[in-house]
RNA sequence: UGGGAUAUGGUGUAAUGGUAACACUACAGAUUCUGGUCCUGUCAUUCCAGGUUCGAAUCCUGGUAUCCCAACCA
């Protein structure tokens, strides 16, 4: 029923703007009816939060509207890139629920375009430039004063064609010559004054070996790779407005080639009979977290000066450091749908993120007792050496129809005994109205097993509680008659003898400003340094704390890596991947929403 | 007078000339064997100034603010 619910919901919710620009365009026909889409990251990192936005676009669009979406690792930077990072690519990808139709590389173009660029070369759009990249920026004017020619931009094609060669043969020292676009060196927009087609690296490339010494640069390779592949909607961020009119001009080039040379392009079954059968780019906003770093760069310094503990560290916004956190898939889409396509520069509030994750949880999540700051707890008139076996619910929302809970398959046994750990915070020895856990003199209620008495407690001469008494009622055991008594303090707790010391690592934003891209970009300028020494002022010294004085019960501590866990009463946490049986790891994912009382 | 983009509550999104809507946050309340969840209520005349119109968040004019562009990165 509420699912049914939430989906009429979801499809009544309006399409944002880039899936009503492809419902137009597939309901006018354009490039033949065709939608394809394609997800392409440069495998020079692990992907963030950021990018799971670009998936649920990329991937998501096509999914609504039966087309397909390519993964294409956008590889023309060999300095950069690795295998390591194609493997985790493809992993987070997957576990976000996503599928691609081809997995594909820039690189698998590489041939095409070399020969387009010759193709360029001869039709004089392209020629190659050997002046130094100093003298390169010079000419090149800023926003707001024009360009100047290079002095080698007439220069015979036959000798740029010899160069260009000369380019690739391993033989020329990286810089001595690029090969640069011949559009406009007084143009408004920087990227149409003779932009940089090619540039010599002399390097080998993962997957294409020793093959290729210069390599395209982007605006060479990702319109042509779009329009090669038989991509119709290519889909990016807003920074790369100011290339559209480039990407453009580039897929026009690219299509009088295809023309002219016969070359049969993969996904164009139309050919190029179809003037609209050509890629179009399409911009929306990317996502931005406030107390969040997302640039790969930056994140890379994190790793790298073991800022952090790894890409996958919790704090860390990568999706791999999302999911050890312990945040669903599910959790994550939600929360990106929620914050939604615009062509605004937002910052979202991470508020929106823990929101997304809170609700998702609480519908997925196995409720265990778990006590993180213990003390002890002994019911005076419970028999010493007796144990016994307490039913307690898995999932409190899983319900029926009627809105009951199901029991069958959603519960897991606790042992309860004498000797008890409880919650510090859950006992005072001397409460004020608004307190209504355990105090002296008061009836409380032990979670799923019964009500008890507060008799009394021990403290040290300082005053810490050291243990605390109380007695129970054997006829208010959970689920019987008895037990139906209006008690105002429910509180959790755990056997003594029964439960497992567990490591439970809690976590707080990695920053301590709200933007900690802005502020770290303002120290660099102000106090003359870069990286890691720019974001130290900034870094939370308490984002990482460990607790390891907890104690889970026992079926919590048996439980997989990743299982989505509620410490009942305190917050949400998932097994580390550390953990083992005998010593329990948790990272505790987000706090529950907590009343103003406490 | 470089070019391009954007501006709706604390945050984000919707409203496509016709009663400014939704989610989250915050606050208040009700229910509760989780101070959670569920439920109820409260919080904006749409950047500013003019104009067009019976009627403007939306159209026009002029401002203002913010973002992107001057890598042989993507």
């Amino acid at each position: 029923m509420a699912e049914n619910n939430s989906n009429e919901v979801v499809e009544k919710k309006s399409l944002n703007f880039i899936e009503a620009k492809v419902e137009n365009d597939l309901k006018e026909g354009k490039n033949g009816g065709r939608l394809q889409t394609r997800f392409p990251p440069e495998p020079n990192g692990y992907l963030h939060i950021g990018h799971a936005k670009a998936i649920a676009m990329d991937f998501g669009v096509a999914e609504k509207f039966g087309g397909v979406c390519n993964l294409r690792m956008d590889d023309t930077n060999p300095q950069k890139e690795d295998t390591e990072y194609v493997e985790a690519i493809k992993r987070d990808i997957e576990w976000l629920g996503f599928k691609w139709g081809k997995l594909v590389y820039a690189s698998d173009y590489f041939q095409n375009l070399w020969d387009f660029a010759v193709w360029c070369i001869k039709n004089n759009k392209a020629y190659v430039d050997e002046q130094t990249s100093e003298e390169i920026a010079a000419q090149k004017g800023t926003p707001t004063q024009a360009g100047t020619n290079s002095p080698y931009r007439d220069r015979p094609v036959e000798e740029s064609l010899a160069l260009f060669n000369e380019m690739n043969s391993g033989n020329m020292e990286p810089g001595k010559a690029i090969l640069r676009a011949k559009i406009d060196m007084t143009s408004p927009n920087m990227h149409f004054r003779d932009p940089i087609m090619y540039r010599v690296l002399n390097m080998p490339h993962w997957r294409t070996g020793n093959t290729w010494n210069a390599y395209p640069m982007y605006d060479f390779t990702h319109g042509q790779s779009d329009y090669l592949e038989g991509v119709t909607h290519s889909i990016c961020t807003l920074e790369f407005v100011p290339h559209h009119e480039l990407y453009d001009l580039f897929v026009t080039w690219i299509k009088e080639w295809a023309k002219e040379t016969g070359k049969v392009v993969e996904g164009h079954p139309h050919g190029e009979d179809i003037e609209d059968n050509r890629p179009r780019q399409f911009e929306f906003n990317k996502l931005n977290l406030n107390y969040t770093l997302m640039s790969k760069r930056n994140l890379l310094i994190l790793t790298k000066e073991g800022v952090v503990n790894g890409w996958d560290d919790p704090r860390m916004p990568t999706i791999c450091g999302i999911r050890r956190r312990g945040y669903s898939p599910e959790s994550i889409l939600k929360f990106i749908d929620s914050i939604g396509y615009t062509t605004f520069d937002a910052l979202n509030d991470v508020k929106l993120m823990e929101a997304a994750a809170r609700a998702d949880l609480n519908e997925r999540s196995t409720r265990v007792s778990a006590v993180l700051d213990p003390v002890k707890l002994i019911i005076t008139n419970y028999p010493e050496g007796q144990v016994e076996e307490l039913e307690v619910v898995n999932n409190p929302e899983l319900k029926d129809a009627e809105g009951n809970v199901i029991m069958e398959g959603n519960t897991h046994t606790i042992e309860f005994s004498r000797e008890l750990w409880i919650e510090r915070a859950d006992f005072k020895a001397e409460a004020d109205k608004k307190f209504f856990r355990m105090t002296p003199g008061k009836e409380t209620r032990l979670k799923g097993a019964y009500i008890v008495d507060c008799t009394g407690f021990k403290a040290d001469e300082n005053g810490n509680v050291e243990e605390i008494y109380c007695t129970y009622d054997p006829t208010s055991k959970a689920g019987t008659e008895g037990a139906n008594r209006k008690v105002k303090g429910t509180i959790h707790w755990l056997s003594t003898a029964h439960c497992v010391p567990a490591e439970v690592r809690n976590y707080e934003c990695l920053w301590t400003c709200e933007n900690p891209r802005d502020a770290i970009k303002q120290y660099e300028k102000e106090n003359g340094v870069r990286g890691i020494d720019a974001m130290r002022p900034f870094l939370n010294p308490n984002s990482l704390n460990i607790n390891k004085n907890a104690f889970v019960e026992k079926y919590a501590a048996a439980l997989p890596e990743l299982s989505y866990l509620q410490f009942t009463r305190t917050g949400y946490f998932n097994v580390d991947p550390d953990s083992t049986p005998e010593h329990p790891v948790f990272n505790s994912t987000v706090g529950l929403k907590e009343a103003k009382g406490k």
